[in-house]
RNA sequence: GGUCCCUUCGUCUAUCGGUUAGGACGUCAGGUUUUCAACCUGAAAAGAGGGGUUCGACUCCCCUAGGGACUGCCA
């Protein structure tokens, strides 16, 4: 007894240490002064459409840098000349642009090759780059073995005992080499800013592919090698990969940049819990732009998403970078919502002035461009495209809803309409009167007139529209 | 198989051993609109399970369960 108790008390300082540093370091940061100009990147891979989990890490990393007065920019990553596109590569950069995520500076890394060409020289001079005459369906097969029997899936470095002259005749033999880089075997400890004190060990860890057997480059060194000529501050990406920090830590080094401070981000998972695919099966910018979403909207959830912030409409995305920290960041994988996003678009739509979609709304449907009608209309939009029911609603043809022992009453109320133009106050006016003659009230007398007026039970203010759908249309449509 | 991370209302989270466990979204109710929606107000709603340590544990330790990531000639 006396022993666990003084074990738990030699044990809470350093397990205090450990499990505290986290949050320690996210009131440390908070706490800093602002950084001297961030310089961070995004770097999307042109093989498909950005979709809700690439946004994210883009916002925070453009919310982080401009919060911070530093620059963002846009790289893309075309390593892979086979899947990647032109096309994507364009969308990509719309779709950036309509979030409002405007970049200091671009480039394409496929420009870059003679860089990297260059960086690989070093590498092998240094002795860290070696070749492998290995085939992918030999690898495969050594993996699954060494997985088949409890042993961990790590190269074993055959490719280094080869000799000069096996090197020789497998090269006469016209067999081509892939380049791993040599990790130190050490373990790479790094503080990131939103995991805290991070620690891989290299050695448990296969020696990476840098260069493909055609001489393509993988993402790894041209990442790193970018990283370092355009002198970047932060690298904030995704958690899956951290395991991939611990060899890029390396590879800065005996390319002798000093790397970069690291941000991993909880993935983003779906409403059920499940994970959110990498690259298919989650929402584009595409679709939610087609379906009439507001920028602001997934501007304002998507960096808000596994933060102790609360959700709220922004209007601006400097409004959010001021509120950016990563002390804020959980460590737990953030949900993503659709519904969330449906209703704080509402929010956001419910609140917009004029001003701010008359164009879009006459590109939705030419009768929905004008003040009235938005303001009359738009509490009752959750999406912009709404307003092309409620343009049918108030212009179009509506089939009334009339129960067979209404009609009578809709007659009398048309015979009661108040004679001039009508107004704002007409409905009142008009309802009162209809009160006093008929005897009819709440309900039966107001949910009866909207239905025939705009054959729904649900809708915008009756007074706001009324005005918008003018006499001749009332009193059709009144009349059955 | 191995390594790493996570688990508080339905959801996102606050809580640095002592709190009526707080907020936001959603839900529900009331108010307002002499109707619905919008809007306003209010309410319900939580520490995965089991062991420790401690006067006291959501908080520290261990185990179990569950979830996620990585372990690619993808990024």
């Amino acid at each position: 007894m006396h022993i666990t108790t003084e074990n738990s008390k030699f044990m809470s300082p350093v397990a205090w240490l450990f499990t505290r540093f986290d949050v320690e370091s996210g009131k440390n940061f908070r706490n800093l002064p602002p950084m001297t100009h961030p310089i961070v990147r995004f770097a999307p891979s042109p093989t498909g459409r950005l979709h809700v989990g690439n946004v994210r890490t883009a916002l925070i990393n453009w919310l982080f840098a401009k919060g911070q007065g530093g620059q963002f920019i846009l790289r893309i990553d075309d390593t892979d000349l086979e899947r990647s596109t032109l096309e994507n590569e364009e969308a990509i950069r719309t779709d950036l642009t309509w979030l409002g995520m405007l970049w200091d500076s671009t480039f394409k890394q496929s420009d870059r090759f003679r860089e990297y060409d260059a960086a690989a020289d070093t590498l092998r001079g240094m002795g860290l780059l070696y070749p492998c005459y290995e085939t992918a369906e030999e690898l495969d097969r050594k993996r699954k073995i060494a997985l088949s029997r409890g042993r961990p899936p790590v190269y074993d470095r055959a490719a280094l005992k080869l000799t000069d002259d096996e090197r020789a005749k497998l090269e006469a033999d016209g067999v081509r080499p892939h380049w791993r880089f040599r990790l130190s075997g050490e373990r790479v400890e790094w503080t990131d800013l939103v995991r805290g004190p991070q620690s891989i060990d290299t050695s448990s860890l296969s020696d990476p592919i840098l260069i493909r057997e055609d001489g393509s480059y993988l993402y790894t060194l041209p990442s790193v090698v970018d990283d370092i000529d355009a002198k970047i501050t932060h690298v904030v990406r995704g958690e899956d990969h951290v395991t991939n920090s611990g060899a890029q830590i390396e590879i800065f080094r005996a390319l002798g940049g000093v790397a970069p401070d690291m941000a991993h981000l909880p993935l983003l998972v779906g409403a059920d819990g499940s994970a959110l695919s990498k690259r298919l099966g989650s929402l584009s910018m595409g679709e939610l732009r087609e379906q009439g979403y507001e920028p602001m909207s997934i501007v304002s959830l998507l960096p808000k998403l596994g933060t102790s912030d609360n959700v709220e409409p922004r209007l601006a995305l400097m409004d959010l970078a001021r509120e950016f920290d990563f002390g804020k960041i959980g460590r737990a994988p953030a949900r993503f919502d659709e519904a969330d996003l449906k209703a704080l678009n509402g929010a956001i739509l419910h609140a917009l002035p004029y001003d701010a979609v008359k164009d879009r709304l006459a590109a939705v449907d030419a009768r929905a461009a004008n003040e009235a009608f938005w303001l009359a209309v738009r509490a009752n939009c959750t999406l912009l495209p709404d307003v092309k029911d409620w343009a049918e609603t108030v212009y179009g043809q509506v089939a009334p809803m009339v129960e067979p022992e209404d009609a009578g009453f809709l007659a009398e109320a048309a015979a009661l309409l108040p004679a001039g133009a009508v107004t704002g106050e007409t409905w009142s006016a008009w309802t009162n009167t209809v009160k006093d003659k008929t005897g009819r009230k709440g309900r039966a007398l107001f949910m009866t007139l909207r239905k025939a007026l705009t054959g729904q039970e649900h809708g915008p203010d009756m007074g706001a529209i009324l005005p918008l759908i003018g006499r001749e249309r009332m009193l059709q449509r009144l009349g059955g």
